[in-house]
DNA sequence: TTTTAACTTGACTTAGGGGTCAACTTAAAT
DNA sequence: ATTTAAGTTGACCCCTAAGTCAAGTTAAAA
């Protein structure tokens, strides 16, 4: 690889990692180039395609925050505390960040890397409702796909009320939470979902519109 | 107005409705005018714009419908179980009327009828809120943009797994519910949005992606 | 039947996206 | 300094949307 390219490689990183974290996953890829101050040929030379540019400048990087919540939230001496920690930090980044959307509802799923760190989310997010649901106050009837649901739920009033009232989510999530305690809960009045469910729906919320 | 014309709007209004409940008030113009057979131009001709389309062909439909569920729910003896059918048949009506969602969410601020609707929708709401709250089951704290923002949020939900998972948002709504009960709730972690805080961010919500 | 105003048509404009490629430029090996 | 393959460019193709308007058609009044 020329240097030149390597140059420009790494301004379009820099400029796909901010307008993807501003402006989410679906910004065009002619306006990544000309923020880098390069052509769209060169965008499309160097990456192919806008799910490799995803796979390589998003899939660590929301890796690496999602993951650093996941061991806070099981460092929690109280199994409750870890679960609502790790409930409010994932809504937290889904409002500043919007790219973590569409990770999180696997809306690229040729980006292998994010797919990865899709599946890692979801496996820790498993133990962490576990270990609520173990010690006891998390009510045994709430899955994982329950809690995806949540976020992708919650993911749209984040985004939408960060600047108008930043803090609008965390009461919705309050509402939730005080529902999710054992001694609340009541029948559901619906089964769960199976996970191939999950993906489909979460996958058709993330297309929608 | 010529009798032509007054089939050509007949037909539109009809291929209108029918396309806006099922795919939602964003649906191409020309599509519509392909489906009722008539040219584009007849469109703009009869109807002017999307937001005048929109205000003569959903306002009142729309309306009906709200209007009827808000009566139901003021009908129950139990101001509690009013409050919990309302919420449930409006996500209802939402998981099989795309068109419901924008209305709503305030989406078309230049549709008169279609924005008196939404605030009719917003004062029987108030209504059902407080008499559940009175008979003192709906916690205290419990406004009448939380409802919205429960509509909203469970909107997309409903109407993205009604193939998949037809009753998935039941559950979450379910959670929600269980959380809304007086015995259940907590101090909430932000205070209450104004209305028109609100209504900035469904109108945020609705425009997003 | 003629006339004409009302109405309809669809190609057109503007504006935006994804993606391609022949022609040009340049890093860097010799 | 020359060579050449690697890299860059931006006009161009495709598409789909909203909205317009000159030209053609037709209902219905006279």
């Amino acid at each position: 690889m020329r240097a030149d390219a390597r140059h420009n490689a790494a301004k379009l990183r820099v400029a796909a990692a901010r307008l993807f974290q501003e402006r989410g996953l679906q910004v065009s890829l002619k306006e990544i180039a000309r923020t880098a101050g390069v052509s769209p040929g060169t965008l499309y030379n160097l990456f192919g395609n806008r799910e490799k540019l995803i796979d390589e400048v998003v899939a660590d990087l929301a890796g690496a925050r999602l993951d650093a919540v996941a061991a806070q939230a099981l460092a929690h001496e109280d199994p409750w505390e870890g679960f609502v920690f790790y409930i409010e930090k994932v809504c937290e980044l889904q409002a500043t960040d919007r790219a973590l959307n569409d990770v999180l509802a696997r809306r690229y799923p040729d980006a292998a890397r994010l797919m990865a760190v899709c599946d890692r989310v979801q496996a820790t997010a498993g133990r962490v409702i576990e270990r609520a649901r173990h010690s006891g106050t998390l009510r045994s009837d709430f899955t994982r796909e329950d809690l995806l649901f949540i976020f992708a739920t919650n993911a749209r009033l984040a985004q939408a009320a960060a600047h108008t009232a930043p803090d609008a989510w965390r009461r919705c999530v309050a509402f939730v939470l005080d529902g999710l305690r054992t001694e609340a809960g009541r029948p559901l009045p619906a089964g769960p979902l199976t996970p191939q469910q999950a993906t489909q729906v979460l996958a058709t919320m993330a297309t929608m519109q």
